[in-house]
RNA sequence: GCGCCCGUAGCUCAACGGAUAGAGCACUUGACUACGGAUCAAGAGGUUGCAGGUUCGAGUCCUGCCGGGCGCACCA
């Protein structure tokens, strides 16, 4: 019996008091069931009558007992108590937990996915640094988010494309394409400049292979350095992000937009429906309706197009390409834009909630205690590169993935170099390495996965790993409906846990002690063994981990 | 000044409004004739920044303070 099941099960129950007058109320849409961190607490446990108790008016004991007494008949379930305020705790027979394991061993690689969000297509933006330079810790914590999430998404049934956006008509690539040139030519870089030892190698690169570019009059060669110089600083940022792990389906230049006459034409469409107005020489949009605190200029009074008119013609460009939700991740240094772009959307007379922004918060690096301001333009950075070298990806992914977006993050650097081993990845991709040598020894003991008799696994080691293994599915929609993969990460750590307590129980041994025969018993859990196998290698799998078969 | 985010164990971080606030690391003690100890068991460590409020119940929601981060352009 899966949690889903019990969760139909008490709702039933729900109905037949309902049903026998026993109190009147409105069914609930869905049953919480959550795992008691108390093990004499259950199996599982639901607080659906402290929820009942307002609307049926009476105290949620009463409600307890009332739902328990029918739930006591229901298959599969040993017993229910009624316990604290008004929780029903509920203890599934053995055969019938057990049965989940076999579940899940048959389900593989589907086990924990659903259908969720089948039909959705999601255009998931991240990342989305401009190549100035190489990518930064900050933004290698939303690569690492951003995909984890992507997969998180698909694993619900969305088709997720993600979506790396480079403003590239901007004046920072002038400044990168002068910083280039400078110092091609040996001078200093510029005030406004790029000032790290990278552009140096940039340049020389440049140089090398279009050795006349510095006889070239200023303009002419700074022309060549912006357009060699970005494709080779974007195509070192690609190759980072994919030794990291992280491939874009599409790389979208804001120059397309002005190329194209998409930008023109949302100008003129926005223009036309009446959405835009003109004041001192500008046309502007009235952002104000949505939460920002200014109107914002679209067409400044020179007759240019401002950034966010950029921003509008992508909107329209993503919605066109057939996306129904619009998802952002975004440094909290531009959390001001979330009003406009909810704005854009309603402007072209679409659901604001189609466009999705989640902001995250900044990478602090310490060192020593102290911490050490970073930034591009410092030239001090610490890069996706140096992340990978100090830890290897899996670590490094893993820890930018496991916090929550929205809380500020400090990497330490010493600790980043020195102590890698202190990484939970290392203790979940061991918990995996683990079930992988316990089937090894138990093929060679000839435990296959053939008899399969639940009602054996009576040890609450058994009920432990079990109910644990369950929460699966339900960790992973929190994870997508919440946008948050750091559940799965913390998930995987509570599992890894309390299977590496299960393997260490001598009565849950899958091999036997000795020469002590095999048993049905070792044979079963031969399968409870695989169970969690299946859910760490999902797990991992959706962080974009490895599950390693050995360490 | 206005707006957004955060404040939880020594450190890094968890906790759909639910029961005794949890993990990892670090610290103390124990288990190596081990289904590989990158593990396990036990211990210590907390007034969840402060003060009110909402309710059966608040780390979580509301209000006000305190502290930190990030924004408040006809720049991109």
């Amino acid at each position: 019996m899966t949690p889903a099941d019990l969760a139909a099960a008490v709702l039933a129950a729900v109905q037949d008091c309902v049903q026998a007058g026993e109190f009147g109320v409105a069914l609930p849409d869905d049953v919480a069931i959550e795992r008691p961190k108390n093990p004499e607490h259950g199996d599982y446990a639901t607080n659906v009558a402290l929820r009942l108790a307002k609307g049926a008016g009476k105290a949620p004991r009463e409600i307890a007992e009332a739902i328990a007494a029918h739930l006591r008949d229901a298959e599969g379930i040993a017993r229910v108590d009624v316990a604290g305020p008004g929780f029903l705790n509920v203890t599934l027979a053995a055969a019938s937990l057990g049965a989940l394991a076999r579940d899940i061993v048959e389900a593989g690689e589907r086990y924990g996915r659903s259908d969720h969000l089948a039909g959705t297509r999601i255009n998931l933006e991240f990342v989305s640094a401009n190549p100035t330079g190489p990518v930064t810790l900050a933004s290698t914590r939303w690569a690492a988010v951003g995909d984890a999430l992507a997969r998180i998404l698909e694993a619900t049934g969305a088709s997720v494309s993600r979506e790396y956006y480079f403003n590239d008509a901007g004046n920072q690539i002038d400044r990168f394409a002068r910083s280039l040139l400078a110092r091609a030519h040996g001078e200093p870089t510029p005030e406004d400049g790029y000032p790290g030892s990278y552009v140096d190698d940039i340049a020389a690169r440049v140089v090398a292979a279009s050795p006349g570019v510095l006889e070239l009059p200023r303009d002419e060669a700074q022309e060549v350095f912006r357009r060699q110089g970005v494709e080779l600083m974007f195509g070192e940022v690609k190759d980072a992000l994919a030794r990291f792990g992280v491939e874009f389906d599409t790389y979208f230049l804001e120059s397309s937009l002005h190329e194209s006459g998409a930008v023109d034409a949302a100008v003129e469409t926005l223009k036309q429906s009446g959405r835009l107005f003109y004041e001192d020489n500008a046309w502007w949009l009235r952002s104000t309706e949505f939460g920002d605190d200014k109107d914002r200029v679209v067409i400044k009074s020179d007759g240019n197009t401002a950034y966010i008119a950029g921003d509008l013609a992508y909107f329209r460009n993503k919605r066109e390409r057939g996306f129904d939700l619009l998802i952002y991740i975004l440094g909290a240094d531009h959390h001001g834009y979330v009003a406009r772009l909810k704005a854009g959307a309603a402007a072209f007379e679409d659901d604001p909630d189609t466009v999705e922004v989640l902001i995250g918060q900044m990478v602090n690096l310490v060192k020593d205690g102290k911490p050490v301001r970073m930034g591009k333009r410092a030239g001090n950075i610490i890069t996706i590169d140096d992340l990978v070298d100090a830890v290897g990806v899996d670590a490094g992914r893993y820890s930018l993935a496991r916090s929550a977006i929205d809380t500020s993050l400090d990497v330490d650097l010493d600790l980043l170099t020195k102590r890698s081993n202190e990484n939970p990845v290392f203790y979940v991709q061991y918990a995996h390495a683990r079930t992988c040598n316990v089937a090894r020894n138990a093929e060679s003991f000839g435990i296959g996965l053939d008899v399969f008799e639940p009602d054996l696994l009576t040890n609450p080691s058994d009920a432990a790993l079990l109910t644990a293994l369950g929460e699966y599915p339900r960790i992973v929609d929190a994870a997508a409906s919440l946008r948050a993969p750091h559940r799965i990460a913390h998930y995987l750590e509570s599992l890894a846990g309390t299977y590496h307590r299960w393997y260490d129980t001598d009565e849950c041994r899958v091999t036997p002690k000795g020469d002590a025969p095999v048993t049905s018993a070792n044979r079963t859990r031969a399968w409870l063994n695989d169970a969690a196998r299946t859910v760490l290698s999902n797990g991992l799998g959706l962080l974009g981990v490895a599950a390693p078969e050995r360490m």
